[in-house]
RNA sequence: CGGGGUAUAGCGCAGCCUGGUAGCGCAUCUGCUUUGGGAGCAGAGGGUCGCAGGUUCAAAUCCUGCUGCCCCGACCA
């Protein structure tokens, strides 16, 4: 992709409405705009990287042994009236009114509907387990939207329900979600640490709030460092084992969000070990029992032939909330750093003389061989001023900068630049080739 | 939903108090110079001053109502 034909709104002044710094680096990258409260436009470099993170979500469930599916946005209200939620919902829930007077929704999650799915057609536990998913926008009206896409009104959201024939298989689809949470937010350079959630009316321990630390974070967490340095699950993860002990590894040190806080506990871990910090919650998974399914008669017929209500549970990634998550967790003070499994494109090429036929030269062959190893490379070719084009980069974030210039090209050289750490390599353009593809291919 | 702001060119702002027909910086376009960390000079284009009423010879400016957006709090992936 050559930036002069990319549609790129840099912004070099900060938005005034842009209070946190996720916010002004993806409008300043022209990454998304806001089009009114709490709802945005994906511009392509924003859309770029909402893909990648969707892949990666997309890539743990199923390897956890989800299925996708898409169910739409806009819902009839008589399902929700069938749960009771049509009414307890309130005003969060955007309501619409069809041509022939109709009473309609835009989802805010998608309960009602997968189990209507699921009770038309299974009806009998040897269909089970079964986890459905799909990744699809939400919408719900809040009050005061804020924080760019960490908190809008319409937002892109990963929501797996499970169907389990009773409570402790319910426990196993609980443990697959909890594992592949923790593989896709390491995937994405998140440190993510599942915090024991409240789970009101149902009780138990099977809620886990998924909170990553930065500064900016809307809730305040605490917990013991060790948790920081436990060791994520493979991806030769057998999810058809018994992940039990995974669970009991990641659930035993303390961790809590202020809500669910125990001063006491939190006292009996050793004060070395103690930490406070912000948090953003970007996943949360929930066991509910039969709470959708004996309202809406999802039942099945179990190997006693007697017939039982299902036990569900429902697992939420906040998809485009983790945009703004990654980068606050990974900037500075010139812009985003990307990390490379989400980056919008791997590697941008600096061409610091376009019209120079040398310079164009060499930058269209590293283009073209970085392409053939499967890297996504973003070519400024903008006649701009040198300094110019490395705040851009810097800017938006890309993991490598290769700086070539008529100076160094005599010289037989190009320059490579790491996005996060700074250093810089000054390697012959093959060098450099072989470099970013061992860096980045994976 | 309570409280507080704000609305003037794509972005950031001044002008409003004391009414006289709109300006600055950045961005954009043209030309010349410049060229390895957000260049300089010269010129140009771009505005229903959020909307609707009212006062006045005259309203961005004064008055009334409405709306959008932002911030603080209560609530959420």
């Amino acid at each position: 992709m050559h930036l002069s034909r990319y549609f790129l709104p840099i912004l070099k002044e900060t938005p005034k409405e842009a209070e946190i710094v996720s916010h002004r680096l993806m409008l300043r990258a022209g990454m998304i705009r806001q089009e009114t409260a709490g709802i945005y436009a994906w511009l392509p470099m924003g859309l770029r990287v909402l893909r990648k993170i969707e892949q990666i979500v997309r890539e743990e469930q199923n390897r956890a042994g989800a299925q996708e599916l898409l169910m739409p946005t806009v819902q009839p209200a008589d399902l929700w009236r069938e749960s009771g939620r049509y009414d307890a919902y309130g005003k969060e829930m955007l309501r619409i009114t069809d041509r022939h007077e109709r009473e309609m929704l835009f989802g805010p999650t998608n309960e009602e509907m997968v189990t209507d799915i699921f009770r038309a057609s299974v009806k009998s536990y040897r269909d089970l387990p079964l986890n459905l998913y799909h990744i699809q926008w939400k919408f719900r009206d809040e009050v005061r939207p804020r924080f760019g896409v960490m908190r809008g009104r319409e937002f892109l959201m990963k929501d797996a329900y499970s169907f389990d024939l009773d409570k402790e298989s319910a426990r196993h689809a609980y443990n697959r979600m909890f594992v592949a949470y923790l593989r896709t937010f390491a995937r994405m350079g998140l440190k993510a640490i599942p915090m024991r959630a409240d789970t009101g009316p149902i009780g138990g321990d099977m809620s886990h709030e998924f909170i990553i630390l930065a500064s900016t974070g809307e809730s305040e967490v605490f917990c013991d460092k060790a948790i920081l340095d436990l060791p994520i699950p493979g991806e030769d993860t057998d999810f058809t084992a018994d992940l039990s002990p995974v669970i009991t590894d990641w659930t035993t040190p303390y961790a809590a969000t202020d809500e669910m806080h125990d001063a006491a506990a939190f006292e009996a871990v050793p004060e070395a070990e103690r930490m406070s910090a912000r948090g953003i919650e970007v996943g949360h998974i929930f066991y509910f029992g039969t709470k959708y399914s004996e309202p809406m008669n999802a039942k099945v017929t179990g190997p006693d032939g007697a017939e039982v209500p299902v036990h569900m549970g429902s697992y939420g990634v906040g998809v485009s909330r983790l945009l703004g998550a990654i980068i606050e967790a990974h900037h500075d003070d010139d812009g985003i750093v990307w990390p490379a499994s989400v980056a919008p494109f791997h590697v941008g090429i600096i061409n610091l003389k376009p019209g120079d036929a040398a310079t164009d030269a060499a930058c269209a062959d590293l283009d073209a061989q970085l392409t053939k190893a499967g890297l996504d490379v973003l070519v400024d070719d903008v006649d701009s001023r040198a300094g110019a084009k490395f705040a851009t980069m810097d800017l938006i974030g890309l993991p490598y900068q290769l700086i070539v210039g008529p100076r160094g090209l005599k010289d037989g050289v190009v320059e490579v630049k790491a996005r996060a750490s700074g250093e810089r390599a000054t390697l012959s353009p093959q060098e450099a080739v072989n470099r970013l593809i061992g860096e980045l291919s994976s």
